[in-house]
DNA sequence: CTTAATGTTCAATGATCCTTGAACTAATGA
DNA sequence: TCATTAGTTCAAGGATCATTGAACATTAAG
């Protein structure tokens, strides 16, 4: 429960942040990837087929500084999970109708992804 | 019919492009008013309250090339449209998601928009 | 204690963004 | 013809963006 890293409060989302944040390829696969994976949070170090460490970690933050996604240390690692119901209430259907035309529109399969099979296991 | 000016075509609107161009207040405000006038064309010049000539034709132009309006000249004017269908096409549910989000959000009646009254008369 | 694993921070760089004002084009109207 | 209307183009400026490598911090593991 405790936070950490700052996050902005459901009420402070704005829509041209969170418009912004999605607005990058990287950005929008991190996302479209955290989504297809369902409650289970994920770190930093699964995302690294798209960028080095550094440009993850700008990404990651970005993304939570709109509110986008929560992030919560666990010992070395940062588990990253979707505000999805934060963003359900303050932006009815937006994240569902995002995820569902990423999934229909980028090629992220291209970059490994048979159906997200190699998050399963730990 | 004739299109005067580079339109992409539906099957190349990309999200990341789409996002990136709404992810700016002022555009976002453009399409915002657009949707809620809405099959009626608008003119540039219905958005000076949003900034000079110059930035309003620089904003139109980046939404024009995202594929989310369509500009049609017309003697000195150009008539911008919402590409509805199209988008609604491509990314089912997203625009009305955007714009629903925007008007329970953005402040733009602050800027004199009772009900967007103004915009009935020519 | 030492090493490894996981991210963050910093400074630098090149690219892109948004705005501005001046000059310009094209169409309309007196 | 001359002026007005509506918008575009261009160059310049400051701001923000996304990436990189090097150094660092923190936690975990041997």
């Amino acid at each position: 429960m405790t936070d950490y890293l700052p996050h902005p409060p459901v009420e402070d989302i704005a829509l041209p942040a969170v418009l912004t944040a999605l607005g990058d390829e990287t950005r929008l696969a991190i996302i479209a990837i955290l989504a297809s994976n369902g409650e289970r949070a994920m770190t930093c170090g699964q995302f690294l087929q798209f960028g080095s460490k550094t440009a993850i970690s700008y990404h990651v933050a970005k993304l939570r500084e709109a509110g986008i996604i929560h992030v919560r240390p666990e010992g070395t690692k940062r588990l990253l999970t979707l505000r999805r119901g934060d963003l359900e209430s303050r932006f009815p259907g937006f994240l569902d109708t995002v995820i569902a035309s990423t999934a229909a529109t980028l090629p992220y399969d291209s970059l490994g992804m048979p159906e997200a099979a190699q998050f399963a296991g730990e």
